[in-house]
DNA sequence: GATTATTCATTGCATTTGCAATAACTTAGT
DNA sequence: ACTAAGTTATTGCAAATGCAATGAATAATC
């Protein structure tokens, strides 16, 4: 059953150099496009929630967020509670790209599953579903 | 339909921080553990060839190939008919561990689609096949 | 058969990556 | 209240990464 999980890695691999490529003329390639989406649907997580939600390893994930706190598309608060926690928000810069970001990822997303039926997305959506928890 | 390109990407990059901190002690991190299952499998392919069949940038994989061909798990030998290609083989070593990445891999790939029946596991095995060509 | 276009391996270089370690802070246990 | 254990963000550093460019070999086209 080694398929599932190969073709998964490979399947992963493609989509990132191709958006990676894409979004390189904004600043955002390295996966850093993935925090700006993310940040604009769920604002407020702290870092290291961000980084986990994604599954990228915690420094790098600080690293590139730092460098889009510099290129105006996210911004960093401090907790009020707890002062450990710095909690990521979308800039002006982050929410004026979001409809791209998103447009472009609804394109791959659409074309990687263009050779499958509606029930056959469904039955796929449900199925990795279950295997994230 | 996001969750499955987005499930997919997390998959993959938790999978491969738990494989690589694995294999690092046998100095097969970074994905370098990739090459020696796939050489082992699908002996003689040239370096693009290998590159490809993983979705790996070629210019990285060239040069994990030659870290591994310098570690003694990897072999190289020039195509007898076209002068550019350089295919691959497994080398002692790599054939030496082979049976431990592979184990791995199972065991890693097992316990990800444990939360699924074996009717399931086919369904998505059969539906993931289709999405990499 | 000469020329053009592809395809391959390889290198240069600047950037990114991620393990390991640290300091600040919070929580749990006594 | 105090201590120990766990969690957070952050930095250092060596190694990996990947885009761009190059040269060599082959394939395609004229």
């Amino acid at each position: 059953m080694f398929e599932i999980i190969r073709d998964i890695g490979a399947i992963t691999r493609q989509t990132e150099i191709k958006t990676n490529a894409e979004f390189r003329r904004l600043g955002l390639a390295n996966n850093a496009f993935i925090y700006v989406i993310r940040t604009y649907e769920k604002p407020g997580m702290f870092l290291g929630q961000l980084a986990d939600s994604v599954q990228i390893d915690r420094t790098t994930a600080f690293r590139t967020v730092q460098k889009l706190v510099d290129n105006g598309y996210l911004r960093l608060e401090d907790d009020a509670k707890d002062k450990r926690l710095r909690r990521v928000y979308v800039a002006q810069k982050g929410a004026a790209v979001y409809p791209e970001l998103h447009a472009f990822e609804k394109h791959t997303s659409d074309r990687l599953v263009s050779q499958l039926t509606v029930e056959e997305q469904t039955q796929l959506k449900q199925l990795l579903a279950k295997l994230v928890y």
